[in-house]
DNA sequence: GATTGACCCGGGTGTAGCACCTAGGTTTTA
DNA sequence: TAAAACCTAGGTGCTACACCCGGGTCAATC
């Protein structure tokens, strides 16, 4: 048996982080009886690994705690993993639009602001600056 | 004098966000007496517009409650805007390539996975499409 | 004068994924 | 045996609101 302090160094992640996937309900330790300790498994392990690289797939921890309900219910979650990763890959996308349509209004924003002076403060404008930008 | 909702009709927002926004203090409207109603001016009407024209230019709202706080000091924001906005393009362009990264992942192991069975629960793999991924 | 519908209030919760904090218990070392 | 080092638990904070609740307010209609 493990403690969360020990989990954290086996799976490569930190302890808040197990206690976070704890509390949320990916991870359900036993309790030491004395001391109310949590108390991993060596299954755990392999569940922490698991949620990690999920992660750097691009699932949600809602989107991991479905695929354990499947897989623990007996499922495959296959067919689900390739439905739920399409839906990520498209907002991914669609993120990705935005901060790369936002980084262009900084860069024009910053690039205009060359030729511009500071501006004084006058009761008119609050910064003459970002009101110049449409 | 203007009511919650009428502010945010004249500056094109929601009535929450008029209300978020003054309890973390970017407006501070007059109350009336007898009911308690927040009462914004016509200067609110630009506040807010200018909140959500400096949001759309990547400042987050305690950047911007740092600009209204030297403009209430009679200072110019100005330097300090050319500083914060330098800071959030390289932010942007972090997240970026983390995004940029992640999206690559996503497309290899969909690729990937095309090619892949689903698998079946045999309580060695959760799921063996996410795990064949480095 | 009463009802109706539109508005307002404060305060609370939920969102994602942890990081950080505090108060206290345990283990190791000198 | 006492201090140092390390561990635990639960709670709060972060971003920018959206949404909900119970209840008060206001203008217009019947």
């Amino acid at each position: 048996m493990l403690t969360v302090s020990e989990l954290s160094k086996a799976a490569q992640t930190t302890a808040d982080t197990i206690r976070h996937y704890t509390r949320i309900g990916l991870l359900a330790p036993l309790r030491d009886p004395g001391n109310d300790y949590r108390l991993f498994s060596d299954t755990d392990i392999k569940r922490v690994k698991f949620i990690l690289r999920a992660k750097g797939l691009g699932f949600t921890l809602s989107d991991i705690k479905i695929i354990f309900k499947h897989s623990n219910d007996g499922q495959s979650p296959c067919p689900a993993v390739r439905d739920i990763i399409r839906q990520r890959i498209d907002e991914n996308r669609s993120r990705l639009a935005e901060l790369n349509a936002l980084q262009q209004r900084m860069d024009n924003a910053l690039d205009k602001w060359k030729s511009m002076p500071d501006g004084e403060p006058n009761g008119e404008a609050i910064c003459h600056l970002i009101e110049s930008i449409v």
